[in-house]
DNA sequence: AGAAATTTGTCCGTATGTATC
DNA sequence: AGATACATACGGACAAATTTC
């Protein structure tokens, strides 16, 4: 059988229904993700297909495969947001804006910017350190 | 013929040959990498093989690929980053552990580090920048 | 400790679709 | 329109890491 593929290609329509999965929380951060072969009679795709979709998924960070083991839902900068409010290894402070940011930002270089700092550890040893920059309320 | 790989894979040996051809001159900045065909009788191997050494590189920045066009060198893999991710969403790279963050880790200031960047828009006005930092996993 | 099962990694060959020249 | 080149998709086989028994 051919292998048309009209509009969106099969490997990404895969991927935007796993990621809705992921965003939504159905699996949630730190969750396996589904095995390939399970995918694959899932979607009735080939293995390939579903390694591409997987593969865009980890191009974006939002998993992180293992090999043997198997794709783990990783913590997305969206839900970070979230977590820096349960978090214990928070901090917020103010700091000047580096010429990178300033651009993003369209500020002017050392403008003050608020930043919150969150850090994951596992065993003690630090994991993972997530900043979150935004602009002051007062510049508002 | 099975398919061994003893030490490296081998879409990783076709990479490194292909760096080394770029960063060497052999294949200037602008210039086109040979066809996926060409590289799949030079080096012997089936074209998916090919492909994911030039993805390889791709992930790198060191080129970029157009459809039915061909495989571009990039102008200059760091200066050209910066350049093109000034308005995507996310992106990858590794940066060098400044004196907190290398703190944090446990790493020597310098040592490399991923940072995955995520950039959030509201009406085309930056609202929020994430950095997530985390120590590289495999050895590169 | 060791063997088996599970799961991801690599590689091949083929066929067809789509964009560019 | 035809040729060239990259993109997508399938299926099969074996390798390597992990977990399970």
């Amino acid at each position: 059988m051919p292998t048309p593929h009209y509009g969106l290609p099969r490997y990404r329509a895969i991927a935007e229904e796993l990621r809705e999965r992921i965003e939504s929380g159905v699996i949630p951060p730190g969750a396996l993700l589904p095995t390939e072969s399970t995918l694959t009679t899932e979607y009735r795709a080939s293995r390939g297909t579903v390694r591409q979709a997987i593969a865009a998924l980890r191009d974006d960070g939002l998993v992180a495969t293992e090999h043997g083991r198997g794709t783990y839902v990783q913590v997305s900068p969206l839900k970070a947001c979230r977590l820096l409010e349960s978090d214990s290894a928070t901090r917020k402070r103010e700091v000047a804006a580096s010429a990178e940011l300033a651009k993003l930002f369209g500020i002017e270089v050392g403008a003050p910017l608020l930043e919150q700092e969150s850090i994951q550890r596992s065993d003690g040893a630090v994991e993972t350190v997530t900043k979150i920059y935004k602009l002051p309320k007062t510049t508002r």
